[in-house]
DNA sequence: AATGAATGAGTTTTCATTCAT
DNA sequence: TATGAATGAAAACTCATTCAT
């Protein structure tokens, strides 16, 4: 789960306050959205004040961009978990999935500023120049593993790389973010951990099954 | 995709006012979002003024519910477009996958809505105690389709319903939903229109090798 | 002087709350500027509330601009004051330039308001595009009674009516424009009475003499 | 036309960024008034800190106090235009006025900072105890003038130096200081060169045809 | 003499909601 | 039913001023 800590120190510190500015924003932003999150809130989080948000941030719409790019670049770690050359494309596959799931899980804030940033089209996402790049990786990662999988004659060929990655995001977005309303609608809780760890082996299977 | 519409007509319709204040109200919180929305926003675009939607609705967040029930309600016309009995388990999950998918695509405005709704947990959701009644429809028809899938020999047995539900709707709610992000990200729009017609295949085709 | 006085009457009387908006704004930007006016003392004089501003004029850039509109639109009681065609034109131009100095004198806020507007580059007045027509009217006085003047053979011929409105202007604007520079600077209140008096008939007598 | 330059040099020195920071507050004061302009645009223009202007000034209202007493100072090099006892009575009138009339029509910056100082009641100014000692000099230079115009039999006598002197400012500062308004209502550029030129005639002539 | 970081109080503006008619 | 006017509370943002270094 995500962690909130503040850290603490001497007077003047000008990293320590922006960034626990940034996780305050984070987690507020998180729980109710861009416009319900306000700059009071945030300042008392933080144990700092208004004006410290616009002096290190400029801006509410700055701040959320600079933490959507604070999120992002967490996520990268999904990349390193996923093991190189030297396994099989069907386990690098599994694990790749598997990987993802589980940030997915663990990240419940990540999962709800993103769906917070698609309610506002993104226009916060389009502030961050870099972002393309970093995350293109996936892609190449994917399409790396899809090949190695038809060489070893595992996989089908003709497989798009970004099908595959929206299978994976998809199912694994979903149950976190969409989490509420079907706990409603079907009376069940997908983020329950005996059916999570059911659902982790449908999406692996799923992919699978897609690939073979 | 969704229209907005105002019905008009003699001054005072009470029955046309109410409804063009939740067609308003629809289309902004979906635009939007639940707290960038305003009244006000509503009630110039219903061409009616806020008073009148307090006396229809109570208050913002029952008119949110509202919009949200309404909005389920015309969602179950996909159940509508899924063949009986007498087509072979397969093909009538094909056109399940299809009708659905097709649903979201037309529909970004009900993606959207529903994405609001469980940024803020789903609470307006919980205010309808049909919801659950209502939608659990579709489990059950999944049900039948996988009963029948098995006793033809074309689907595995032992699979959840919901999961398959899971794996259906997320790829094709997060397509819509997510559009904004990834169009940024990677790039790609997934929601143009050569780029859908492939995606729809990918959904069938994955949810079809799931469950052979 | 101007006076400033609220009007009282029923609770929703929209063209009252108006009306005492105006008067405590017109009030509070001539007595401190533009800036350092604002809102909140407004809203406290005119006995109503911040958002019944917002209400009946937008915003603090509108109100300031209705404040100068309503004031530009007083000052034309001056031309009523010349007397017309009867009366002999060096009579009927000391007439005119007593009644500009004497509206000078009597309203100080107005004074203080067009000095305001000018230090913000007259932003605010550009907003009023009827300003320029209404107050023409004087120089189509001034040019009849220098004609006027011309034919009875007691002024000059070839005078620029626009050098004359300066000329009076000028002199009935600074000395209260700039009373408090001159009071500090020379130790003598151009506007106390007796002093003014005097300078009544300086201008007068300038005017005359400039045009002989 | 009132220039603005930085000085620039050594990295520590007091009298430097002192200077600067009175040139830049001196701009923005009479670019956007008294509140309008603030500290932290004048440190950035004077290529200092915020800190810098306290410690060398105390506060806002002392650093405005300070820029007037600079301007005032300047604005004796008016007196040392004015020829003396060898030329004429008429001649050194002539000259005084396109004196005035020259220095304001180079000097809008300071014609704007004493309108700003006007609508804050002049309260700065009077924090400057030497001021009245110092522009007094003026009305002697005036004083004497008209004495010889007197003995030279081409003034007339019992004329007041204080009026002919505000019948000189008043022409001179106000095309300046109302040029926005004059421009927007009556659509003449007061300040535009040719008209510059006639105006300055204009006043040349009120005056000594007011003095004869 | 100089700076980056911090603060408290205030500013304009918005908004859900209600009153009076 | 319907409306124009009103309100209380809060929102984002600013600013003169000071602290810590």
């Amino acid at each position: 789960m995500d962690g909130f800590e503040l850290q603490s120190g001497r007077k003047h510190d000008s990293r320590r306050t922006r960034a626990n500015i940034l996780a305050a924003a984070s987690r507020l932003f998180a729980e109710k959205g861009y416009s319900a999150a306000n700059i009071s809130d945030i300042a008392d989080l933080a144990q700092t004040t208004k004006p410290m948000i616009y002096y290190h941030f400029g801006n509410k719409e700055a701040l959320f961009a600079a933490v959507l790019e604070d999120v992002y670049a967490q996520m990268r770690e999904i990349e390193r978990a996923v093991p190189m050359a030297d396994v099989p494309a069907r386990a690098a596959m599994r694990t790749l999935v598997e990987a993802t799931f589980d940030y997915h899980a663990a990240h419940p804030d990540w999962v709800r500023l993103i769906a917070v940033a698609n309610i506002h089209d993104a226009q916060h996402i389009q502030q961050l120049p870099t972002i393309a790049a970093q995350n293109a990786a996936v892609l190449a990662i994917l399409d790396g593993l899809l090949q190695r999988g038809v060489a070893e004659g595992v996989f089908r060929s003709g497989i798009d790389p970004l099908h595959v990655h929206l299978l994976i995001s998809a199912f694994c977005f979903h149950r976190v973010s969409n989490r509420h309303s079907w706990r409603l609608v079907f009376q069940r809780d997908l983020v329950e951990a005996e059916e999570a760890a059911r659902q982790r082996e449908v999406v692996v299977e799923a992919v699978l099954r897609y690939l073979s």
